[in-house]
DNA sequence: CGTCGAGTTGACATAATTCAAGTAAGGTGG
DNA sequence: CCACCTTACTTGAATTATGTCAACTCGACG
């Protein structure tokens, strides 16, 4: 799944075994509730989920988005109780597998486990970002560079799908939970963009017109240029 | 350091491998600067240290504080190119290491690696609660969050000297660039706390005089409870 | 002493929110 | 197949939070 490097026959049956057990959610399921008493992670292995607090006076934050491929829940790595509520946003299919299972990863494939540990620190770099996104750019910015990650993360694993546009399964007020703005503003910030040419809507899609001018204005950064693998320790097997 | 359980002689002397060397700088030097090519991670001795990324307008986003006993510039772990800045708010003691340090790790104590995972990912869900902080709540709430984010932090440590206050090492403008507001605004907001008898500053300290009434204000989470190591595999030696 | 960085304060400008009302599209029961 | 409802999207006007600019104070430090 999280091909950065060429695994052994053993190693690739180690990741199997994590995705052995499959189960299927409509969308708008919750996987699990924040607070929750929480032991699995998960493996996305169709559609999109996203991840989110809420906070006192009602308002929600979306944290992350994930798509086919991603994992998630790690926070029970660390907690017992789980921070935040994951949500189906499409119909999905999820892997999940117990934390117990990693104890395996880290005592028979610790070269899987430092891989693990590797992605998630990407995905925490992310996390950097979008908080300097929120901090300290523009509700346009934020918007332009939501769009962007989207698009940039689909592309990364289906790039002839995902040339220039996706799905928009986002309704504008979670587009909003997820860039701490307004529905309404969202909306504006939409139009104004699709009036300047910049994206295009249509057909339940969102199409990216100019990918290099929405960049520099949402002051965002593509990452997923390669993890780099080359401190892992090497393969046991 | 990360004292979250019993380690064995054996882990204790690799964890103390890890801060065999010392290195001291001054305040305002800085570790290393975003983009530059970084290998090494490091272990908090002394001092407090911040992360920081520039955006293109000049402006900048203060993304984590670094209190003695942290362990920061894990982003080499994914990246070779350090994506944030590492600066010293007062004179500081590091211990750095080289990310190649951290295959010895998994190679040969398990246990410990997955410890750090653990840690690393704690670190993360704090990430998400600032991103909720600064997507969803006022600028008042922001900075109260801030502050008793330090404080909760730096009790954790040392619950003597810090019971209720600390020492005030942050600019106002510091504080603004890591709530994402402007420093006038950080002012205005840091006096009406005070007004309303919240908190005290004076002889260059900052303290807290109703804690629970700040947290609710600040929309604020406590996750200091303890890390669950209870999956974590069993020691090696 | 004089300079400099940090903090403080007021007047004003602006971005984003709130409120309110209306439209379009999709789903459901008759 | 239609009438109805609901949910999402759209738009304008009024309001509010926060930012900007500019001036002033204060203490530290050389």
């Amino acid at each position: 799944m999280r091909h950065y490097l060429a695994l052994t026959p053993a190693e690739e049956d180690a990741l199997a075994r994590l995705e052995e057990h499959e189960r299927k959610l409509p969308r708008g399921a919750v996987v699990r509730r924040e607070h929750d008493r929480a032991r699995e992670l998960f493996v996305l292995r169709k559609g999109w989920i996203y991840s989110s607090v809420g906070l006192d006076d009602g308002s929600r934050q979306i944290l992350k988005l994930s798509f086919p491929g991603d994992l998630l829940g790690h926070s029970v790595i660390a907690f017992s109780d789980a921070p935040d509520t994951l949500c189906a946003l499409t119909d999905v299919t999820i892997c999940p597998f117990d934390r117990l299972e990693l104890r395996n990863l880290f005592e028979r494939h610790p070269r899987l486990a430092a891989l693990i540990m590797a992605v998630m620190q990407a995905e925490q770099v992310a996390l950097t970002d979008r908080l300097a996104s929120l901090g300290r750019t523009s509700a346009r910015a934020r918007v332009a560079a939501l769009l962007l990650d989207i698009l940039t993360r689909l592309r990364l694993m289906k790039p002839d799908q995902h040339r220039d546009s996706f799905p928009l399964t986002l309704t504008q007020e979670q587009i909003g939970d997820a860039t701490g703005l307004t529905a309404v503003h969202v909306n504006r910030m939409i139009r104004s963009l699709e009036e300047e040419g910049l994206i295009r809507r249509g057909g339940g899609a969102m199409r990216i017109l100019d990918e290099q001018r929405l960049t520099g204005l949402a002051n965002y950064i593509d990452r997923s240029a390669e993890i780099d693998t080359s401190w892992l320790p090497n393969s046991t097997a």
